[in-house]
DNA sequence: CATCATCTTGACAGCGCTGTCATTCGCCCC
DNA sequence: GGGGCGAATGACAGCGCTGTCAAGATGATG
């Protein structure tokens, strides 16, 4: 057995007791204690009694770094976020607030399996993505990865991710159906159900913003959008349809070009909740009342959507809610030590249609 | 040297390289290259050509478990968030923009410096908070931590940080002068200033809604509210003065209480943009015309406050910039192996004031 | 040219755990 | 009553690094 007063001269300062306090304390082996800490089988009633009173005296807790060194659980999710995203998002000063909701879930989930957070920014656009990602895995060793939008697709890292054998889970996922947990929402169901509202409401001249087509939660709004008008007998008119790029800006000239047109829309259903603001921005700008002579819906149910005036109808994700999903799917797995990553299930969380003022009957 | 065919056995699927790979290729001891990796002196030209060349053929990166557990750096800064709060807005499924900001600024830091980020929920209230704190540290050995608010004054915190001699910084630190990296904001100047803005558009019957008195933050912002009416010889009014809670509803209620009173002020600034909000909202219930009929002031500048209508007169916490400058003062420490977490720096980032459309001229 | 200080490098022992394998102890059965 | 078997526990070797200490290389010095 060690030298107690090793515990004195960590230079951490007072630092912890180790499995060998405990297992001195307890009278046993430390390979009991772990034992008993990883709640492996055959291990006698009076054994784990007498290591759970010592470990709980002590206060003792596993070292991370050892357990991960030692070949098993790091325990640590590692959520990775887009590093241009967050730089731009830094620069304006701005919070993120899908973010935030998506780690809100992640945390909550991760303090009940004590598992632990790791935040990183990963350069997506680097030429060097692939060695990048490697050098992070092999350095934190995560024993299991989120992916966040919009960056759940990227060949290279679900490539990466694969022959590293992590698990990982991905929200938001656009393609590759059959790689690691995936956990969505139904993006063209929501933008059907956005639009049946205008379209309930009698709007029949209604125009769409829709987000960088290079996403497919753009692609799968528009999809939604122009599935409601047709199953009405009514033909989308892609004059109708303008391509934003999911900011305040953009959606702005969006609404000029289309409300400057030989037509006007009655409604605009805009892909996300900063273009819809900046329709209403627009729309004001020409003295157009929201929702008298225009009705606006937008997505997403951010916090300004609630403030502005009008308040924005708006399709609410449920953000946390598919992160926590994501952590509850991805712990299991890491338990199991299944390395696996295809075939594994598809969570759809439901969504949930915010009706608030920028909507009405058109005039 | 060991065998190499390790690599293939280590169950992590094609597991990264590691000090021996990197030794073998450059055909040096393990020490030799962590002494490169580690930019020890005395270390030859050629050799750290050598060994970074097999780094980076090897696309070799150090462990991060191996590292900590050696003893040495964890790379891990640690932020400790409140429970309560996560919780709090979990339930109201809305996002944490303060949070959110600051976890920016750290992100982006850690990324600079190759640090790593873990974000911890700590429940603040919980008796065994002393023992929980010590575990988590313990068990993930950060070698910095970032106190954030409302939280960076926890006495029982403070105390077991500097027990264990851990780094730390305090984002938005009220008591406690002498602990830690201090990263402020002045408060009770912002407040001054933006009260010196209502006065100065020539109001003279301004109202204010502190926060909870527990926070020194509400307190500071009353006091610097206080001492900008003394400055032009008015007397502030205690009746004129509500508390809230830093909540919407808080704020509508104040406000119904200070516009139905027998005076009405012409201008209300409230202690945050929250409150704010629920002050517009309390105006338009009583048909008062914002800024004409009441001028009204927030403070954070949160993103619902570009939205509202009229958009609000606030003051803008530069939070990601107080969160950047923790960690920066917070690695260099680590680097030194600074353990005395007393006398060290305060710093005080600027803010701004927003002048928005909720604020003009009293009628 | 021997001597000593200085620079450069390597061997080796942990850090605190987990995994493997060996050992002990009871207990059942013929 | 001996052999066999499973359950319970322990000894010990790493995991991939860093720190300590020793040794070899180099150069300065008298």
């Amino acid at each position: 057995m060690r030298d107690p007063v090793r515990l004195e001269a960590a230079g951490w300062g007072m630092a912890g007791a180790t499995i060998y306090d405990v297992a001195a304390r307890a009278g046993v082996s430390i390979k009991s204690v772990s034992r008993v800490l990883n709640g492996e089988a055959n291990v006698s009633e009076a054994l784990r009694r007498k290591v759970e009173g010592a470990v709980a005296e002590l206060g003792y807790r596993r070292s991370l770094s050892a357990r991960s060194l030692a070949g098993s659980a790091s325990s640590i999710i590692a959520a990775l976020v887009d590093a241009t995203l967050t730089i731009e998002h830094w620069r304006s000063g701005r919070g993120n607030d899908y973010l935030s909701r998506l780690e809100l879930g992640l945390l909550m989930e991760c303090r009940q399996a004590d598992h632990h957070l790791m935040v990183e920014l990963v350069d997506y656009d680097a030429p060097t993505l692939r060695q990048d990602l490697a050098s992070l895995l092999t350095a934190i060793r995560p024993q299991g990865v989120v992916l966040t939008p919009p960056n759940s697709d990227n060949d290279v890292v679900l490539e990466v991710l694969s022959e590293l054998a992590v698990p990982f889970a991905r929200i938001g996922p656009e393609t590759a159906p059959d790689l690691g947990v995936r956990i969505r929402m139904d993006d063209a169901g929501a933008a059907e159900q956005i639009t049946d509202h205008l379209l309930d409401l009698g709007h029949v001249d209604i125009a769409h913003i829709s987000g960088p087509a290079a996403y497919s939660a753009s692609r799968l709004r528009r999809t939604g959008f122009e599935a409601a008008l047709r199953r009405r007998g009514l033909t989308p008119r892609p004059e109708w349809v303008a391509e934003g790029q999911f900011t305040f800006g953009s959606g702005l000239d969006a609404a000029e070009r289309l409300l400057g047109g030989p037509r006007r829309p009655t409604a605009i259903f805009a892909a996300n909740d900063d273009m819809a603001l900046g329709v209403l921005q627009a729309a004001a700008a020409r003295g157009l009342r929201v929702p008298h002579d225009l009705s606006v819906a937008g997505f997403d149910d951010t916090p300004s959507a609630v403030f502005s005036t009008p308040p924005l109808t708006t399709i609410r994700q449920p953000v946390a809610e598919m992160a926590a999903a994501a952590a509850q799917r991805l712990i299991p797995l890491l338990k199991a030590r299944l390395d696996a990553n295809d075939g594994l299930e598809e969570v759809i969380v439901p969504h949930s249609l915010m009706i608030r003022g920028s909507t009405s009957q058109p005039a």
